[in-house]
DNA sequence: ATAAATTTTTAGGTTTGCCTAAATTAATTT
DNA sequence: AAATTAATTTAGGCAAACCTAAAAATTTAT
């Protein structure tokens, strides 16, 4: 792969994550994501057409190529992983690691980034809960949403806890909800929006504030 | 401490290195470390010295201010951490962790510096033995220099192992020669440069080779 | 369907950091 | 000390990535 300027790279990144599979991605939309005027915008799209990493046609909006895509999800990867390492690694808290990985995932060297991801074990999921993408750009389909977002009757795993405080950590001990546990709601009780829990075979229930900080993998 | 560009703070690191005591930094001097033209070393003068991170007369050279060397100690700083991280950590060679630090030097984040080099637990040296600034700059004074610039009858203690290959491990293993060991050179052959060396108060003979590898800390 | 509003593009600047070529200053020879 | 050589600076340009203001295309509203 080659190398790009860390303009572009987040221009790529950004259009990654603003295209849907109908929807072509705007220029006034990319242009306030990357505060930035409208008019650089297309200064950027005309370059990146001819290295034939968008799709794009004056007035009609852009999408990433095939290789565009392969380039975002490397951007995206390096990301993930920078977040990772900041946040199991270096104990920053999981809102403070976006920025600092904003920093860190212009640095391209494949080498560095295939033995950081070695050296954490190959996560599969960035603190924020968001997948990982491998090696080869594949990564976890669902997404992840918090407990209280979880259909109900629905199966899930535990993936992730967001706001890892002493307080919240020690709560989750005591209740022995770890991640990697099968959960399912079985109610919603509406009155204060709690849960009522299987874990493990047991019924429990939770608050809607502990809840909401309960990732799990959403098919 | 303000914010500076890549270029910048090239500049600056490379200044660092090149000067002396008494001797300022000169323009060829630069460009050539740089491998840019002697024209655009003036142009960056200028702007450093507007900066006051360098003392900058029209064909007098240069040499950084207090703030300048500040600076610089903290781009060292963090290309040295970094080079540790990669050699310690991920297992990169010593040999390949220059280039990479190279850029990771950039990402200017003190909380991410600070928290690297407590999760590193504060190492002294870089995996080429050159000291690493403290969070204040400060750094061992001794520069380590490989076992054949040694002077003959002075005490040193080995601190670094240049090119870690298996073959070299295994023969300084044999040899029971370790890092952190005291050493001292009694004698060198001129015919093939080999060294007669103390260690343990046992008396034994290495190769010129053998001692280019072998680093001590040298007062 | 035309006018108005919005979006996007074009045209022409700016700054940073580099370049070449020419001019200037300093250092070295003779 | 004058002349030659070497080092440095100046002058003027270039590309990347941004900008503003004006023009053009598209969309929305009447």
């Amino acid at each position: 792969m080659l190398n790009f300027s860390t303009s572009e790279e987040n221009y790529l990144k950004t259009i990654f994550h603003l295209q849907t599979k109908d929807d072509n991605v705007t220029t006034n939309e990319l242009a306030e994501k990357l505060h930035t005027k409208p008019a650089s915008i297309t200064d950027m799209m005309k370059k990146l057409k001819t290295r034939k990493l968008v799709n794009y046609q004056p007035y009609q909006g852009f999408r990433l190529t095939p290789e565009g895509k392969k380039v975002a999800l490397s951007i995206i990867r390096r990301h993930r992983l920078w977040e990772y390492f900041l946040a199991e690694k270096l104990k920053f808290n999981w809102d403070e690691v976006h920025e600092v990985a904003e920093q860190l995932e212009h640095v391209s060297n494949k080498k560095l980034i295939d033995k950081l991801d070695e050296y954490l074990a190959f996560p599969k999921f960035d603190p924020h809960g968001d997948p990982i993408p491998d090696i080869n750009g594949k990564m976890e389909t669902g997404k992840q949403i918090n407990l209280s977002g979880l259909p109900i009757n629905k199966q899930a795993k535990i993936c992730f806890i967001a706001n890892q405080t002493e307080l919240l950590m020690e709560h989750l001990n005591e209740k022995k909800i770890n991640i990697g546990a099968s959960i399912l709601v079985k109610r919603r009780f509406s009155f204060d929006e709690s849960l009522e829990i299987k874990l493990d075979n047991k019924l429990l229930t939770i608050s809607d504030q502990l809840a909401k900080n309960i990732f799990v993998n959403h098919g």
